[in-house]
DNA sequence: CCCGCCACTTAGGAGGTGTATT
DNA sequence: AATACACCTCCTAAGTGGCGGG
């Protein structure tokens, strides 16, 4: 089957993209640009804005000037008033001082970085008071950026870069309990940047030169440079719209749907090895029972002390679930509660099979909180059974396979063919928001909130009275205008009254996760032509540019 | 089998932008 | 023209998973 997957996939892409595929691990055979865009140096502060410490005027030398700003342009943020932030801060900061400035600075609470917080205050509301000449001028300077610094070619086609800027220097900020917050993220020199190309060298800054310049084809970035606060490399690639990111998109939902045709047998499988005398095999089989029915993670293990506390899947703790012989009615249900990926909280209380339940004690027993929940199992252990499944198989295809059938299902279950535009959209937010409560992609609820449906209640209660005017006229005049109006009134309060539930509804769910990176696109392509929405209803312009292949080739016919 | 390294996808928030409303 | 706010883009952190070497 495998060999018959990539036949077919070779095949396909060779018809959508009329173009070759390169032999084994070869992503192209040209390759150039312009290398990428560095920050401007740092400007010192005007004479009239000082430091103070312990109430002292202090001039610091330039780096450690740069590193104060950091700090000082943050101070409105809770960020800074955090002990592990500040220590790291404080040490870090200490590093970039001279030995004179080392000697006196020796209390982050003794400094006083008013004159500076207040400068940058100022300069952000100047940026914001800016005249239309002035912005429309940035505007252009940016778009000379992007012009030399955002496109490449490869391969022939001129691509867009994702992310042509080399990361400015400043502050870290983790995510969650972080324990490097704080720290500081270093000025990137050209000479820590390598440069992937074919053709002509990009001319590095006058000056300056590249760490390395290397021809290296079977990889997609074109640059790339070591940041100094995980050891992690960090690349320059191409923007999703591009061909070769469309292709391999493409390949994910095409391997989502392979696993479609054989997640029966796989689920039989998995049912199956509950009852293994193995106790890892049961252990595997519990997990992929999550992964499946949960859409968790796969849950790789992370190197304490160097992220914030997260776990997945198979790196759940005994301390992250409760079990429930009876709970709210249900029987076996597992209740969990622990910090996944950016440390967003997932809690649910879930009704289990009871093999599931009555192995989840006996991994229980005898282990503390702190203890692995599944102590015979990781990642690669789980993978490398799921490849034996089906060749391309891994955890996270399920969770691409989950939400996209899921959205399939519910499209087909709420879309009505004779509701109106409004209405259609309504559900179309609802299938991809049962898809995003599955996925547990949440958000903060946005400052206004309240406000805003306050605001939008108070329209629609205008609305209706409006409307109710316009009736009583249309009684007494029965004029073919009066009547137009009364119906346009009543569109308008039903679409408004659609927003209010879309928007009440959507309150700390975020759908653009799902739908960037989860969601068939072919499966809603398919739906707008079936209930005759236009595509970019659901689509804007930079997503219709990332999913162009899924619009050029779905017919209304397409199914997942 | 384990570890470290590498390449790539997935993620939420900040802040800017454009549009509707007053 | 001013204001409010919804939407979008950018940013970069935080995941997944493959590979090679000991």
């Amino acid at each position: 089957t495998y060999v018959c997957l990539t036949r077919s996939l070779v095949l396909l892409a060779s018809i959508t993209w009329e173009e070759k595929k390169y032999e084994d691990g070869v992503k192209w055979r040209f390759l150039e640009h312009n290398g990428p865009y560095f920050p401007p140096d740092y400007q010192p502060l005007p004479d009239n804005v000082h430091f103070y410490y312990d109430g002292k005027k202090v001039k610091l030398s330039l780096a450690a000037e740069e590193v104060a700003l950091f700090f000082a342009q943050m101070l409105d943020h809770e960020y800074t008033t955090k002990k592990v932030f500040r220590e790291n801060y404080f040490k870090d900061w200490r590093k970039e001082m001279t030995h004179e400035e080392r000697s006196l600075i020796k209390n982050l609470d003794k400094c006083d970085f008013g004159e500076i917080h207040a400068m940058h205050k100022a300069k952000v509301e100047a940026r914001k008071n800016m005249t239309k000449e002035e912005k429309l001028a940035v505007k252009e300077a940016n778009q000379k950026i992007v012009d030399e610094y955002g496109f490449c070619l490869l391969d022939h086609h001129k691509e867009r870069i994702g992310n042509f800027k080399i990361e400015p220097p400043g502050l870290f900020r983790g995510r969650g309990e972080h324990p490097k917050q704080g720290m500081l993220k270093k000025r990137i020199q050209p000479e820590d940047v390598i440069i992937n190309c074919k053709a002509s060298i990009p001319v590095p800054p006058a000056g300056h030169h590249w760490k390395e310049v290397r021809h290296d084809n079977t990889v997609t970035w074109l640059a790339s440079w070591t940041e100094n606060i995980q050891g992690s490399i960090k690349y320059i690639m191409l923007n999703a719209n591009s061909k070769l990111k469309g292709e391999k998109d493409w390949e994910k939902y095409e391997v989502a749907r392979k696993l479609k045709s054989c997640v029966d047998d796989i689920r039989n499988q998995y049912h199956q090895d509950l009852k293994s005398k193995q106790m890892g095999t049961r252990q595997r089989a519990v997990a992929l029972y999550f992964i499946d029915k949960l859409a968790l993670r796969a849950g790789n293990e992370k190197e304490e002390g160097e992220t914030a506390d997260t776990v997945g899947c198979c790196s759940l703790r005994v301390e992250h679930i409760t079990l429930h012989e009876q709970l709210d009615g249900s029987e076996c249900v597992v209740e969990f509660d622990f910090l996944g990926k950016d440390s967003i909280r997932y809690y649910n209380k879930v009704p289990v099979i009871r093999k599931v339940f009555k192995n989840l004690k006996l991994f229980m027993e005898n282990k503390q909180p702190g203890d692995d929940l599944f102590d015979r199992l990781n990642t690669n252990m789980l993978n490398k059974h799921l490849s034996s499944l089906m060749p391309g198989l891994t955890a996270k295809v399920f969770r691409t396979y989950n939400a996209s059938i899921t959205l399939q299902q519910q499209l087909k279950e709420l879309t009505n063919k004779s509701d109106n535009v409004a209405e259609k959209l309504l559900s179309y937010n609802r299938a991809n928001r049962a898809v995003a409560i599955l996925c547990n992609h949440q958000r903060a609820p946005p400052k206004t909130f309240d406000q805003s449906m306050a605001n939008l209640q108070a329209k629609i209660d205008a609305r209706k009275e409006h409307l109710a005017l316009a009736k009583t006229e249309l009684k007494q005049a029965k004029k073919e205008a009066k009547a137009k109006a009364v119906k346009r009134c009543e569109e308008q309060l039903l679409k408004m009254e659609v927003q209010a539930t879309d928007r009440e509804e959507n309150k700390q769910i975020a759908l653009g996760t799902s739908k960037l990176n989860y969601l068939d696109p072919r499966i809603s392509v398919a739906w707008s032509k079936n209930v005759e929405v236009p595509v970019e209803k659901i689509y804007n312009k930079s997503q219709r540019d990332k999913f162009a292949w899924a619009i050029d080739m779905t017919e209304a016919d397409f199914e997942f």
